[in-house]
DNA sequence: ATTATCTATTAAATCGATTTCCAAAAAGCG
DNA sequence: CGCTTTTTGGAAATCGATTTAATAGATAAT
């Protein structure tokens, strides 16, 4: 039933002219006179004609597709991060394929398999929480496609990333909750082997250090990233003796589970906890008290790493990046929670 | 310096066999030995052979791949849709390719066209709030690829999709906010054009000519969807001598204003004013007061969209649905916003 | 007028996997 | 053992656009 496809060679024929003829014309060949081409197009139109581009890329070896892999994709720091890749691919007339690990390894794994079938021709990545090693990653290498990662990523890989200044930013966090006279800060952080978990760690640890004040080793959590895990532990610190005056977490929804906690508990904030997030999600400027938070800029961040590709991997447009690093800087935002001057 | 791809033939040529049984055995072909395809696994991988889709869908007609258009990624009714999308695809080992509208009717049909040039198979589309024709719709049976429209829709459009029972949904949340005792509720909608919102105010309409309340015509609003036409016209509607004692609207968005609204004017929720929402996104449940509000079940309307192609559209699957238009029921999710009783 | 230069146009090769059709070899049968 | 049937394997065509190399024709230069 499926009616055979109309392609260049029809055009050719009902124009009395060469297949060969028809594709420059349609590509805009400089060889090609204007009018030429717009009978061609015309007739193309006419014809209802559609590009194969599977013939197109089979013959000049490169898909114009790149793949996307996130944990989830209805994260609001990944769908902007998302947003920001799409709308260079689209400039770029490249599209796009999206796939999730769902925060597991294998899944990982998988979408890296698919993609590599699909053949295209970069994969921008932000692993999992579960990802250790990078083999997989090297594979994408070896495949001769282009490999950027953002966000979350593995320091002992070579090549290209774009990634927040995260040592940086929580260290400037830490010494705000300081400057608003808290002495006692709890740190909620996510698994030591993800680089920039482990950065976040290392600058608050800079700035307690730089401080003078001491605390506790079981105010420094690591691997907290559920929301349950999250709840167990400010529970159990907060009804300690000597309980933390405030928390600094790397998300939003760490946050917003302690401050569930504290309403719970009936402690005031920020007068008596101050609590600091990480991501900037939509939710953080609506409740009440509004969270202080970080801006990661995700969209940006989405839009330089694919624009990584664009400009310095694309066959044609390599330029060898002496620094293969790029840094966003973060918005440190202050609101309700972390305010109590 | 890109190293040359490694083919069927090479692999043939290092194991003395040829292209087409090698390429046979690779796609588990019966009339192959499991030991030849065993022998000729290994070898692939070792010699790092990716296969290459293009070459393959070239032949084969097909390109695996479906394509999704939404109006905006990172809002999280359709993040939802699109992580259910992305389930079954890559279930049934297809990939995608996610396009946004930007609710900009320009930008969905630049959209399709890419999507038609990269040869997708199927599309899939949440039309945006600018659509009112379908020739662009129209175009995709054209090239003779898979049709689907999900939540949102034109319904001059015959073919397939899959909706929320939005006028029953509607009617029946306006009947709880009757129950508990609201009497003047003012309607914030969508674009008239749009079926989806149609089809809310419907339920709205029916729900309220059943109850033999009056409300006056400006309580009834259509194409309110930004959040500044929003607070324009509830700081309107509650300063009026007889302002209206509840709100229903089309999104969480909208509810969000006026829960903004009232408490900056001091209205006391929901004793004063009930609130009912639509998409349960995620700040629903952590506001206060939480905010009412309905399921729409995104993430297995998305399923059930891509279900649809790979079940009754696919070439070798196909099977006409009697019933083109596949309804999802929603869920009424009653919070604290419209609890008075 | 003759050669050189340029333009417009095309035939044919190519990309890599799939698939049809055919040949050869092996197995089965009387 | 001779014949038929089945199995095993391969040659070659195919999908559709691009691109190289080549040709015919036109124009310019000497």
């Amino acid at each position: 039933m499926r009616s055979k496809r109309v392609t260049i060679y029809d055009i050719a024929k009902e124009l009395g002219v060469s297949a060969s003829y028809v594709s420059k014309a349609l590509n805009d060949h400089p060889v090609i006179s204007k009018k030429v081409r717009d009978t061609v197009r015309k007739k193309a139109t006419e014809l209802n004609y559609k590009h194969n581009s599977h013939a197109a890329n089979l013959r000049q070896g490169s898909s114009k597709t790149i793949g996307v892999v996130v944990p989830h994709i209805n994260q609001s720091f990944f769908s902007e991060a998302i947003a920001g890749i799409e709308e260079v691919c689209f400039q770029n007339n490249h599209s796009l394929i999206i796939c999730q690990s769902h925060e597991s390894f294998k899944h990982e794994c998988k979408a890296i398999d698919t993609l590599i079938h699909q053949n295209v021709d970069c994969i921008l990545i932000s692993i999992s929480a579960e990802t250790k090693s990078c083999e997989h990653l090297e594979n994408i290498k070896k495949h001769d496609i282009g490999l950027i990662q953002f966000d979350r990523y593995i320091d002992q890989l070579e090549g290209y990333r774009v990634v927040n200044d995260n040592l940086e930013t929580s260290y400037n966090v830490t010494k705000v909750l300081f400057q608003q006279g808290y002495k006692r800060i709890a740190y909620l952080g996510g698994p030591d082997h993800t680089t920039i978990f482990r950065n976040r760690k290392d600058g608050f640890l800079m700035a307690l250090k730089e401080s003078g004040f001491s605390i506790p080793y079981d105010f420094i959590v690591t691997d907290s990233l559920s929301k349950e895990k999250t709840i167990e532990i400010v529970a159990e610190l907060l009804s300690s003796k000597e309980p933390p005056d405030a928390f600094l977490t790397v998300s939003d929804h760490q946050s917003l589970a302690i401050l569930e906690i504290a309403a719970s508990k009936g402690i005031k904030i920020p007068e008596q906890l101050g609590i600091f997030g990480f991501a900037n999600e939509a939710f953080t400027n609506i409740i009440k008290p509004s969270l202080s938070s970080v801006d990661q800029k995700s969209k940006e961040l989405g839009k330089r790493a694919a624009k990584i590709y664009f400009e310095n991997i694309l066959p044609g447009n390599e330029s060898t990046l002496e620094n293969q690093e790029e840094v966003i800087k973060c918005d440190i935002i202050i609101r309700e929670s972390s305010m109590r001057i």
